[in-house]
DNA sequence: CCTACAATCTGTAGCCACTACAGATGCAAG
DNA sequence: CTTGCATCTGTAGTGGCTACAGATTGTAGG
């Protein structure tokens, strides 16, 4: 199968399979006389992974990892991959909420007709 | 005072300040005859409120607005940008516990000496 | 006045994970 | 043989910095 129907198929932008191929992530695939790249059902596989890693925000650092731990069949390793990730993840989750909890009390000191300086501009100013 | 001392009393890194001199975030201070940049109390402030808009996770682009909002005195429409912002963060904190959810269900489906196929790999690959 | 050394200067390239072109080909149907 | 879409390569752009290299400026000590 060509790049475009592998694109359809796994729901990547052919340029982002040009891409994976470049920082090789993907194996570069057999080519037509032309130079078209000439895919299999292995790729289409490899590329599923792919896009299900990244959905759940892994790395592509780490997606090569998880290929080939999978490749290896080391899912213990793997299971460490995940856990640091979702620390990570949750990491990332705490501090938005930090900013979430900041934004709505800048919001809620800021009500209309308030003829003073605004909570929001002091708190920007350092003031807050 | 030069670029080092307002750097660190700001807390934002020497190239970061010539950064936003560049991108238009900062005005072009004034310069010594060996074009040394020479900045007042009234640049610290602007890069105060510039650091604490990215404290509080605001774009570049979005802090470009405020800025002006601020001069112009214009609070209501300052509030507005923050509302926005604030859904933007609340979106992620969203999308991101989705993931969180997610990565927890596979590592919890990972037990160790299960000898058949890892939950892991299955989820990643799609069958998941 | 001279030297040493720190601070600053400009310009460029790199990071991540793509995306968006331009301009040149390849390939299949009519 | 032409039309027209698909694919090719290569490069540049995104955001928000960071990290250099190599040149210059400023300043303190001798």
């Amino acid at each position: 199968m060509l790049i475009g129907k592998l694109a359809a198929e796994t729901g990547i932008h052919i340029e982002t399979i040009r891409y994976y191929e470049r920082v090789g992530l993907l194996a570069s695939p057999p080519r037509t006389r032309g130079r078209h790249r000439v895919y299999d059902e292995h790729h289409s596989q490899r590329l599923t992974f792919i896009r299900r890693s990244r959905e759940l925000g892994f790395s592509l650092d780490d997606i090569r990892t998880l290929l080939d731990l999978s490749d290896r069949k080391q899912d213990c390793a793997a299971r460490k991959v995940t856990l640091r990730h979702l620390d990570d993840v949750r990491g990332k989750i705490a501090s938005l909420k930090r900013l979430e909890k900041a934004l709505e009390n800048m919001t809620e000191a800021c009500t209309p007709g308030d003829q003073k300086s605004c909570p929001i501009f002091d708190a920007l100013s350092g003031r807050g």
